[in-house]
DNA sequence: CTAACTGCAAACGGTTTGCTATTAT
DNA sequence: ATAATAGCAAACCGTTTGCAGTTAG
């Protein structure tokens, strides 16, 4: 089976740039990560893959997503929940805060904390490759705030010491 | 069965001090954990803790890490490799550096860093109650380094924007 | 004395993988 | 044609938990 519809979303052509073997549910699960606005599980990518073909499994999700971080397209984080949430490379780099309350992610950045890391690691005598940075926080605003991006589950509160 | 020997270690103490029913084998976990000079995961814990008592469980060792992170005596790191690694809880607050090519663990900290963070949430509106920041670098001094902290498994490297 | 603890083994939840049939190229 | 893939179910791995016997306070 091929094709089925529409134009292809911007993970599909950066796979077929990459040389990577386009199949039906491939190009769903990139179409899904393409379109998402929020930083989905593998649980809810499924769900959302397979409100367009039933037939999608589990096991594929797993194995595209991690394909899709393999070839640098996707960006994998954990965000302290037990799961893997993933949110389509695009080439702004961004860290991520954390509302504990509703679970809502926001991005930001800030280069006067990205260029202190360097400078941070090269007093250490490293040169910096990676890094993680999550800013755990709650509203200042006191109302009951917004519905939640967390699926489910325990969360364990992470961070603590600020 | 009470007493075996010595000085009670300093987490020992804190326990005692928060009440905390004191078997033998939570003071050997506390005394492996307070002379613990790395970041051990359960697994190491465990295996240090049974070279004193050789009847210690795993389940015991979890049970008590969970009790003394709760506690507020014992912190939970999460480097990216799966499984959770455990240092004392100090007042001194720090971040972690990990060299991806020994899995060693450096602390430091950096006050602009830290003051950032908090102006970061407060531009968002948010009020910051924890965070994590991790950085992942490679030695610039170019020699094949040291034995690994980390213990198996495969890291399958995090991070990546720099 | 008794609520809390321990060891054991079974259960768990997210993720990976062996196998066989299917498919993109 | 043929190497790579998808689906399914079983396996994995770190971690948690129910149960029955033991122990600290």
């Amino acid at each position: 089976m091929t094709s089925e519809k529409s134009v292809p979303s911007r993970l599909e052509t950066l796979c077929v740039e990459k040389g990577l073997k386009m199949t039906d549910q491939r190009r769903i699960i990139a179409r899904v990560l393409s379109e998402a606005q929020d930083h989905p599980d593998v649980e809810l990518l499924h769900k959302r893959a397979a409100e367009i073909d039933p037939g999608i499994s589990l096991a594929t999700v797993y194995r595209t997503v991690r394909l899709f971080e393999e070839a640098s397209i996707l960006e994998r984080h954990d965000f302290g929940d037990g799961r893997a949430r993933y949110e389509e490379a695009r080439d702004d780099h961004h860290d991520h805060l954390i509302d504990i309350q509703s679970g809502r992610v926001i991005e930001f950045t800030n280069n006067e904390i990205e260029q202190l890391q360097h400078r941070v690691a090269a007093e250490l005598g490293y040169k910096l490759v990676g890094h993680r940075l999550e800013l755990y926080a709650v509203p200042i605003d006191k109302n009951g705030s917004g519905e939640s991006e967390i699926p489910k589950g325990k969360p364990r509160i992470v961070g603590g010491g600020a």
